[in-house]
DNA sequence: GCTGAAATTAAGACATA
DNA sequence: TATGTCTTAATTTCAGC
């Protein structure tokens, strides 16, 4: 769902095909993605070299993108997470774009959804407190032309996970 | 605020002490796992063998936890991303901890946030299509037992930072 | 805490089947 | 498309500053 990747958006049809084994592939990658190529050869009974075209044709045609290190947020005296859901007045094409890529450049934001429903978009920031919490809706949300509400929905308790499910026939 | 991490919890106090050449390496790292240690050295003017020193470090430490590959949901069939804004009836601590842990092995949930608010649970699933919404929705959430409402949010488009801001000092 | 060099291990390219 | 070998490049350890 995020911008400016490549091979985002695939006509069905060329959605490149996949197999069992690239699929395990990108299951162990998901969840551990400096696992070496002899070692995700092992797991799933393939030669490392043959791993190895295989990881190197999924990153080439666009199935596997960028890789990233997840940081523990109280390292950085991050203390507090919160959803923002925003109520938005007018639903211009491009003002709600441009508010888009306006809060993404906000520290705070880890992510916005552009979203159906009550409200126009769900925002998960993460800040120091709660009066830094208060600082951030007023001066980043609050204050912005178009907003009419802003809910505020503190996180008490979270859950991820990083494999995504398949939805497709596999070759 | 996932579960079952090393160090998750630090005491205030204990929070490993980190300088800016630290966090530089860390805003590295976040947007691209892969990084060689000389890459990173290079960048920040460092040699490789000290840079490499403070990764193995802040690994040990728990301020880095594991890396991920991000792969192109479309990919896997993937065609519609939604947000559950579902509000419970009971607020009995064990049930709603249980309920956590139950819809984090639904394989289409990728997150799931329990937050104060109009609603109780923020849960981001993606799906093939509308119909396997519909069906995720009725089967998977409206059916578990203290569920008293779910709104649909159908997400038209995201943004994500992968960069964790910093709110602490620094030595 | 930083450096540079040495040893170990992995990545990536290629020829072959 | 899978494999084993080979070259190059990376990680990781360690003695010295």
């Amino acid at each position: 769902m995020d911008k400016d990747r490549p091979n985002e958006s695939w006509d069905i049809a060329q959605v490149p095909d996949l197999d069992r084994i690239d699929v395990g592939i990108l299951r162990l990658l998901q969840n551990n993605a400096r696992l070496s190529v002899k070692e995700i050869a092992a797991e799933i009974g393939l030669a490392p070299s043959t791993t190895h075209e295989r990881v190197r044709r999924m990153r080439e045609t666009g199935i596997l993108w960028g890789t990233h290190v997840e940081v523990n947020p109280k390292a950085l005296g991050i203390g507090l997470e919160a959803l923002l859901m925003i109520e938005l007045s007018k639903h211009n094409r491009g003002i709600v774009d441009q508010f888009l890529d306006d809060i993404v450049s906000v520290p705070e934001v880890r992510s916005a959804f552009l979203v159906s429903g009550r409200y126009d978009l769900v925002v998960h920031v993460v800040v120091h407190d709660t009066q830094h919490l208060k600082d951030l809706a007023l001066d980043q949300f609050t204050i912005r032309p178009g907003v009419t509400r802003i809910e505020t929905s503190i996180i008490f308790d979270a859950r991820r996970r990083y494999e995504l499910p398949v939805f497709r026939s596999l070759r």
